[in-house]
DNA sequence: GATGAATGAGTCTTCATTCAT
DNA sequence: TATGAATGAAGACTCATTCAT
């Protein structure tokens, strides 16, 4: 079952990956049918089988794939952390900035990882742990406002990416850097007029 | 299709309803068996067809129960406009929270009208629409600072709404009232310190 | 299960038995739904069954009733015969044509009887009988040549008048009494030409 | 749908083709059933569906079968057209033969495309067509008596060839020659006495 | 490494028919 | 005389998956 070896198995496998990535990107799992990722990747259905144990099989690789990554996003996360001396506002920017820049890199492993996972929800939850631990350093050494929840701050976070990313990102209306600018800027200084101003 | 115009053709199909809004919203669309919903509503299969056309009409029929729904909702939020001279922070309030408690009433049609909805984007940007004008309009007269698209900041506040309601409501994990003040709290003065406090 | 003994039971009954006869002529006998026939009697399925005591009652009512008829028709062969002293071709001519008059009196009732009916090859070999039975008296009179096998050519009629009918009469394209010549002109004279005439 | 380029895949269609055809002959359309038709062939019901895309396709594919058939019969006619010097009567006892010998070739197929078909009138009309067109020619020449219209000759001819088969021929009671000699004694010199004799 | 052929299991849907009122 | 409500029974079709080559 686990054959492929060669350079033309690995190959096929691939383009497996790619057509089925897209597929369920486009049409969700269950409207995606074995025999139409077969037909993309210039195969017939025994094949599948040669590479992919089910059709779930070939669903989880490609979420583990995105869950992967994200893992070493939020690893860079922690490391930077503390080192930087330059301003709170550029370090958040620059951390959701590289959040929305993963999430546009490979668009179907977002869809797929990101909105149709049925564990979507704990992917977002570990994100928001990792950046609730960084809120919550600054918040100790009085970057931020006390009085707030900061996991639930990381949730409302999450929530803005996501839908964003959903909205402007994956549709190609915006692009990851003015995405984050935004909102950074909303995040910072909020609705209100009258707020500290970036630069100060 | 057009049967049940007594009293108890109406409860049979009200039970179907129920049932099916249950089981879509537990399982989405495909995993959900028209065998199940008729066996919740204590029925057999070919009386489904006698209330609806299909598997899917019965789907549809849902999303736009929730659709009107929420069409109510927005209108009364224009009504609002300009009427209220009270604080612009309460009144954002008070239409957030509004909006959770109407998200947390029925947690099936949430499910299916906000998530498993194909067009839930649609959906969404209609709510964010009726949310921008509102907000525009504060802005124009200077309760919000400039320099915002608030668009974009309606996209993000909904982005906020639907995470937590996904993450906190319908989990039951926390309440409407409680989770619109974190969001508005959030949302007006933002993270950093020295902001204008609340009450100021 | 008899009931409809009051006006407007035979009524709903007759208006059933009219909508059936057109919706199984139109579209066959499985085509056909008693919900169709219920409708276009402005009655309820229930009903239906009040007055037939199945879909396939229905429909062998409506062959008995086109038998009957048909078997009337061919009893005034049987009296005609030899009666009549005029000329053979006449006689003939007047047989076809008042077959072919019954044949387009109630087209729904025809198609039924002498197209769908499964036994219809029965219905009209009793026909074919009794056509064979005047062409045979009258060959042994002489008036028809010998060398001829009536039932066979009794058969030909039969598939003449049924072809013609399917495709002349009940679509409106010839009438009775044109058919009724061409075919005994035919019958009697051949295509071959130097023929004795008609008048001789 | 496209399946079934090696062998065994060509002999499974072909059996499935056959079953389909009888059961469709013996019981028609609505009354045959999937499963049936795959037990005969030794098949599931899936394999069905690798050769065919609906019951509906099969009997399609059927009629055309008949159809296309008919069409090289009718053309030959068209050829002989002419060629031939001999004996008008021995042409046309030769044509109607070959008719009947056509219909008796394929009992199944013929009850399919003859009598099943919807469009049955229409095959049948085609057949009339190409019998009428050489009608007319010999009528031109003077073979065949003025004063008969050669289409409801034709139809005529059909008719009794229709009726005939269904009867005689897809019985087993008579077979094509005798058919064939009667249906031409009949046509070409009618049943009055005193005609040219045949051999004349 | 790949495919032609086949299938088990399951789901939606339809329709004639009946029960209780 | 009639109907609102419900159902038993059955059939077409789909899809992921496997066997043999």
């Amino acid at each position: 079952m686990k054959s492929g070896k060669g350079r033309k198995g690995q190959e096929s496998r691939k383009r497996l990956l790619k057509a089925a990535a897209n597929e369920f990107s486009l049409h969700g799992f269950h409207d995606t049918k074995v025999s139409t990722i077969v037909k993309r990747a210039g195969l017939t259905q025994p094949s599948f089988y040669l590479y992919f144990q089910s059709k779930d099989a070939i669903f989880e690789e490609l979420m583990t794939d995105f869950r992967s990554h994200l893992k070493k996003l939020t690893k860079s996360f922690r490391l930077e952390q503390g080192i930087n001396q330059e301003d709170v506002s550029k370090r958040v920017l620059a951390a959701v900035e590289t959040v929305f820049q993963f999430l546009a890199a490979d668009p179907d492993l977002t869809r797929i990882g990101f909105f149709l996972n049925p564990d979507a929800k704990q992917v977002k939850s570990d994100l928001a742990m990792a950046l609730k631990e960084n809120l919550e350093a600054e918040q100790q050494l009085g970057y931020f406002r006390f009085g707030l929840e900061m996991d639930t701050v990381a949730e409302c976070l999450i929530g803005m990416i996501e839908h964003l990313t959903d909205f402007y990102l994956l549709t190609g209306k915006k692009d990851p850097a003015s995405l984050a600018v935004q909102v950074v800027d909303l995040m910072m200084r909020g609705l209100l007029p009258g707020q500290a101003s970036e630069t100060e």
